[in-house]
Order: structure tokens, then sequence, then C-alpha cells
DNA sequence: TGTACATCAGTGAACGCGCGTTCACTGATGTAC
DNA sequence: TGTACATCAGTGAACGCGCGTTCACTGATGTAC
């Protein structure tokens, strides 16, 4: 408690979970190892296995993290945009872009594949599912304000998050030049009123 | 020259490129190693180095395959459709889609980050080249056709592969169930042509 | 046709690295009495 | 209020692993003469 490298960390497991985001971005998630974000975060090789039962813990909770993160961006987004269903649906998908653009190493590290099966990790598909959850709750919106004409619900959504996903991702694989932001933006918000506009016509 | 282990393999660098393929699709990427490759091959550790200068010359050799075999399925398929610009564009989105449900490793291993610079690499990126050429061709083909109203070639053709890359991702990764296959060519099938109908009102 | 020799494709031992994980430990904390 | 003690969060040494890469080598191939 005198200040400097007191026994007893106070709250390593945040402290743990900030390193580890922090090399994720820093250095890819390849560089995420138990030993690294004990290293950065000045304690011993060993103390995160007090906190983390293994590496594939580690990973899931910097995953669940994640999730939690675009989910309150979104969220965020809705209370400042009005109560019209297109309105909203292209707003959080260009949030969703956003955030995947912000944060690249992050979000493919929730996709990641060694992150595939969640039946081990409660939390992290928990966390997961809020996203989605969301994004079903604004299509049946837009599907009773009749922009979905005779699609089906759960295909309009898949639909807009196939193309959040991929525009996203090609954006931080670089395939939208050296400033991608502005335009995946653009392009997510094209796309999402374009299919809109053409399943109200079914 | 007896039939049994030749000090010479005679066309190793194919071998070993067949051998990394089904290490990539059996174990995923991150157990593609230039010693993995070499045991699979029944050649010394060190063998692979007179044919691949270091493990992400292999790495990309793989990824180079990959496009390849990606370019020739979507050809393939258009010799067998007809001239109509929508159904040339709907058929080489499913085949692309395909293509990824059947190999999802590879797919994955095309698309990431540590291949991101390919400036490195001429041939992968010559390979990745072909199937981007071909949509833009198919685009440039609808266009023709007024298929899409006044909206750019560019975005069009962006949206569409964003599409197909991310359901084919979501498709690999479990969102579309245990057997997702038609139901990620059917959602890509609708939604390319839900675009082409929606940017024909423009 | 034979031979010398350059070239090339493979071998095998060895190195240093960072990793995950085990183990026995020690210092700090908090609680029961 | 004080003290004994259980509990918990950290330490530090050690292990075995697969990896990339280096190095000096050797056996096979093919070509010049």
């Amino acid at each position: 408690m005198e200040g400097l490298a007191p026994y007893h960390h106070g709250d390593l497991r945040a402290a743990l979970l900030r390193s580890a985001l922090e090399i994720v971005e820093g250095d890819g998630v390849s560089a995420l190892s138990l030993r690294a974000v004990a290293r950065r975060s000045g304690v011993s090789a060993m103390a995160p296995y007090h906190h983390f039962r293994d590496r594939a813990a580690l990973v899931a909770a910097v995953a669940a993290k994640g999730f939690e993160r675009l989910h309150a961006a979104t969220v965020e987004a809705l209370q400042n945009s009005g109560a019209d269903s297109l309105k909203s649906l292209v707003a959080s998908a260009c949030v969703y872009v956003d955030f995947v653009v912000a944060n690249p190493a992050l979000y493919r590290l929730m996709y990641s594949a060694e992150l595939a099966d969640r039946t081990s990790f409660p939390d992290l598909a928990e966390a997961a599912a809020a996203p989605s959850a969301n994004l079903a709750r604004l299509v049946a919106t837009a599907a009773g304000a009749g922009y979905l004409g005779s699609v089906d619900r759960r295909s309009a959504a898949l639909q807009i998050w196939a193309m959040a996903h991929g525009i996203g991702l090609l954006a931080i694989d670089g395939y939208l030049g050296a400033d991608p932001r502005p335009r995946a933006i653009a392009l997510v918000g094209d796309s999402v009123a374009t299919m809109l506009s053409g399943w109200s016509l079914r």
C-alpha cells in the first residue's frame, strides 16, 4: 500500500484484461499469450492463472469484452437516432462498421476460429448474443413498418449482419484503401438502404 | 528410383503444397508450419527451405493456390450459365459461397491478417486479383443491361463481394447452423438479386 | 562413350525462442473468537 | 481490542514442447569436353 508494487494488486483481473486488449490491438491476436499479458501488467508469469483457467479462457474473456463494447456502441447510437426504423437500421449498421474499423484486431479475435465453439464459454455466448438480439429487434420493427415485404425476418437480419460483417472485414483487410472508414460507412449505409427498398417491393 | 524413398523427390514443391493444403483443412492455419509440411511429405525438416524462403512464403503460396481454385470454380460455373447478366452474377456469388463452405480453413487463410500486405508476394497478389477482375467484368455487363441504375460500378461490386464474403464467413463460423451450405447459398443468391432490383430503381 | 565436375536437392544435428503449464512456496488479507 | 488461523493472490524455478532458422554435410543429376 505504499504506492509501489504492493503484493496484492487490487484488481488484477481487470488489469490483465486491459493489457490483453492493448496487446491484441498492438500486435494482433497471435501475440496474445498469458505470459505477455502478465509481463505487460507488471506481474509474474503465473499470476494470470489465478484469474483465467488457461489461454483459451483469456481469449474468450477478451472477446466477450469486445462484444460488450460493440453492443454498448450500438445502443448509444440508437438513443440518439429517431424512431424511424429504416434510419435506425442504417444507423446501427454504420456504427457496427465503425466499430470494426476502430478495433480491427479485436474484431478479428471476436470472430476467430478458435472461439467458434462457445459452449465452453457461456459468458462469451451471452455477450455475443446481445448485438444479435438488438438487430433482431430492429428488423422486427422494420417489418412492422412494412419495409420487409414478404421477406423472412431472420433472413433479412442475417443479410444485414453479413453485409456489415463483410464490409467491415474488407475494410480492415485493406481492400477499401488506406483510409477505409468513410468509405466503409457509406457503403454499408447504402447497401442496407438498398436492401430495404428491394425487400419492400416484394 | 527403386520405388522407395529416392533421394531426390521429383516434384517436392508440389508435394509440399499439397501437404500444406491438407494440414490447413485438417487442423487449421495455426497448424501450418514448415516442419509439419515436411513431416507430412515424408521429408526432412529442412527440405522445404529449398522451395520456400520462409514460413510466410509457404503461407502465401497456399493462399495463392486457394485463389486460383476459387477463380477456376467461378469461371467453370459461368461457362455453364447463360448470357443473362443478373443470372451470371447470382450464379457466381453462389459458387463463391459454395467454395467458402467447402474450404473453410483455406478461405480463412486466404484472408488472414498475416497476408494483408501482399507487396512481398506478387504471385499471391496476382492470384487474388483474378476473382476481383471477374466480378468487375460481370458488374460491368450488368450495368450495360441497366441493372445498376445510377449506382457506381465499383460500389456495386464491393457490395456484392462483401455480401458473399460475409455470408461465407458466417456460415463457416457456425452462425447458419450445422448444415450451412444450402442456407448460405440461398441467402447470397437472394441478396444479390435484391440488390440488383434495388439498384435498378435508381 | 566415358569421365570430371559443377550444380542442386536433400539430410541431420544443433541453436535459441516463447510458450503453456506444474509445483511448492510466501506474503497479505480478513474473519472467528 | 487482540490474536490465531484459514484463505487467497501473488512469486519463482523448472519442465517439455514445437517452432524457425543456421550450418556443414552428402548423395543424385546433368552437362561440357
